[in-house]
DNA sequence: TCACATTTGTCCGTATGTATC
DNA sequence: AGATACATACGGACAAATGTG
C-alpha cells in the first residue's frame, strides 16, 4: 500500500516537454527512424494546435537529448539523427568538470573499465570483427607512412573492441572513455604526438595478432602493458577559481555583430 | 601539416548555443555555483542584448545538460542546480531502448561494473563510508519493520559503494546502472517485492559485515552471490514496431484542455 | 549570376498560469 | 484576497541561411 509514487505531481509537465517526448516515443518505438524529415516548425505547431515557441523549446530538447539535428536553409528542418552517445560523452565531460575529478582517477578508472571491454571482446569477437581491427591497423600504418598522425583511428581500434565486445552497454562506456582521454589530450605538444601514434599503432598490432594466433594470456598481458597512463601534466578539466560569488550574478554580454 | 580540423564549421555556432555555452563556462569555472540565482530571462535578455526567445533557447539546453532548473512564480527563475547525473542516466537508458539492447546485455555490464566498483570500494572505503553503509542498512530494516517497501535504501547501497570507491567515473556509471534496472523493475508484480527487498538487506547486512570484520576474500564472494539477474520476463525496454515510416510523417496533436 | 521559395533564427508585444508576499 | 514577479505561451513580423530555377 505505502509505495513510492504518492508524491509524484510536484509541478504539471510543460506542454513542450509533453510534445517533446511524444516525438520521442514516436523515434524509440520505430514509427520515425534516423534520415525521416519531420515537418517544419509551423507544421508542427499547426497539428499540436500550439505556437511556434513550444516546438522550438521541444526541439531543443530533442536535439540535446540526441535525438535529432536541425538544419538551416530551404530544404532544412528537423531531421532524426541518432547522436546520443556524443551526448553522453559530452555530460561525462561536464559531470568531471563539475566534481573536479582527477586525472588519476580517470586513469585508475579507464584501465579496469577498459580491461573488462576488452576481456569481453577477446571471448565474443567474431571474423567481421577482426577483419574490423585488422583494416583499422592497416589504415592507421597507410596514414603514418604519409606522415600523417591518425590520432583519431588510434581511438577507432579502442570502440571497434567494444564493438566486439557485443555489449551496447561497453560500447556506451568506452565511447565517453575515449571522448575523456580527446578531451585531455588536446594541448598535447605535437612533436611527441606523431611517434605516440606509431608506438601505439604497433601494439595495436601485437594485439590483434595476439587475438588471433596467440593465446588469451598473451593477448591480455599486452593489452594491459599498452593501457598508458595520460600524464598529470596535460590535466586541463578546469578548477581555478574558488567560487565566492554567490547570490544574484551580473553576466557578460555578448559581442554579436549586426 | 594535413591533420583533421579542416572541415570543422560545417554550420556556425548559434548565437543561444553561444549564449549557453557562456553561462556554462561561468558554472563550471566557479563563478556560478549550486544554489545561486540566474537573473530573469528578461534581465538576461538585457545584459546579453538579445531577445527573449534567445534566452528560453539556451535554458533549454542548460536545464537539459542538468546545469539549472527552473522555478516558476514570485521568486521563481533560472536556479543553479547540477542534475547532470540524472540526465546521464535517462540517456544511458534512451540510448539502450534506441538500440533495442536485451537485458542479458545489461546484466553481464552490471556484473562487472559492480564487481569492479565493489573492489575499489573494497580497498578505499574510509570510516565515513562504512557508517553510511551502516546507517542505509539500519534505515532499510526500520523501514521493512513498518511494512514498507524500502526499494529506494536497497538500490542507495550501491550508490553508496560507488562514492566509497572514491572515483567518481565510477558514480557515474553506477548511477546509470542503478537507474537502468529501476527502468526495468516498473511493472515487476508487488507481492514479490516486499521478500524480495527483505532478502536484498539482509545481504547488504553480511556483505557489510564482511567489509568492516571478515576477509576481503569473503566480502567479494558475498557480493558475487548478491548480484542476482534481472528476470528476463521483466524487460520491457521498446522493440515492437519495424520502423516503415519513412518520409514526412504526420505527427498525432496533443489535446490540451483550454 | 540572380532572384525566389522555404525554413530556422530572432525580435517584439501581449496574455496567462503560478508562486510569493 | 490582492498585488507582484516570474516563466510560459501565443501571434505576427523580419533577418539569415540554403537550395532551386
Amino acid at each position: 500500500m505505502a509505495d513510492a509514487k504518492l508524491f509524484e505531481p510536484i509541478h504539471k509537465r510543460r506542454p513542450f516537454e509533453q510534445i517533446a517526448d511524444e516525438i520521442k516515443t514516436l523515434i524509440l518505438d520505430g514509427t520515425l527512424n534516423p534520415g525521416d524529415k519531420l515537418p517544419s516548425e509551423p507544421e508542427i505547431a499547426s497539428q499540436f494546435h500550439v505556437g511556434r515557441q513550444t516546438i522550438r523549446d521541444a526541439m531543443r530538447i530533442l536535439e540535446q537529448s540526441g535525438f535529432i539535428s536541425i538544419e538551416l536553409g530551404a530544404k532544412g528542418g528537423p531531421l532524426v539523427k541518432d547522436t546520443i552517445l556524443h551526448r553522453i560523452s559530452g555530460l561525462f565531460i561536464d559531470a568531471l568538470k563539475m566534481r573536479r575529478s582527477s586525472v588519476e582517477e580517470f586513469n585508475v578508472a579507464r584501465t579496469e573499465l577498459e580491461n573488462i571491454v576488452f576481456r569481453h571482446a577477446l571471448a565474443n569477437a567474431d571474423r567481421s570483427d577482426i577483419e574490423a581491427l585488422a583494416e583499422n591497423v592497416r589504415k592507421t600504418k597507410d596514414k603514418l607512412a604519409k606522415k600523417e598522425a591518425a590520432w583519431d583511428e588510434n581511438v577507432e581500434f579502442h570502440r571497434l573492441l567494444a564493438k566486439a565486445s557485443k555489449n551496447y552497454l561497453f560500447v556506451i562506456v568506452m565511447e565517453a572513455v575515449c571522448a575523456i582521454q580527446a578531451d585531455f589530450i588536446i594541448g598535447t605538444p605535437k612533436e611527441s604526438t606523431i611517434d605516440r601514434v606509431r608506438v601505439t599503432a604497433e601494439e595495436h598490432q601485437k594485439i590483434l595478432d595476439a587475438m588471433t594466433a596467440g593465446t588469451r594470456e598473451e593477448a591480455m598481458r599486452l593489452f594491459d602493458e599498452h593501457l598508458v597512463e595520460v600524464p598529470a601534466k596535460y590535466f586541463r578539466l578546469f578548477g581555478k577559481k574558488t567560487g565566492q560569488g554567490r547570490g544574484n550574478v551580473e553576466l557578460e554580454p555578448t559581442k554579436r555583430g549586426r
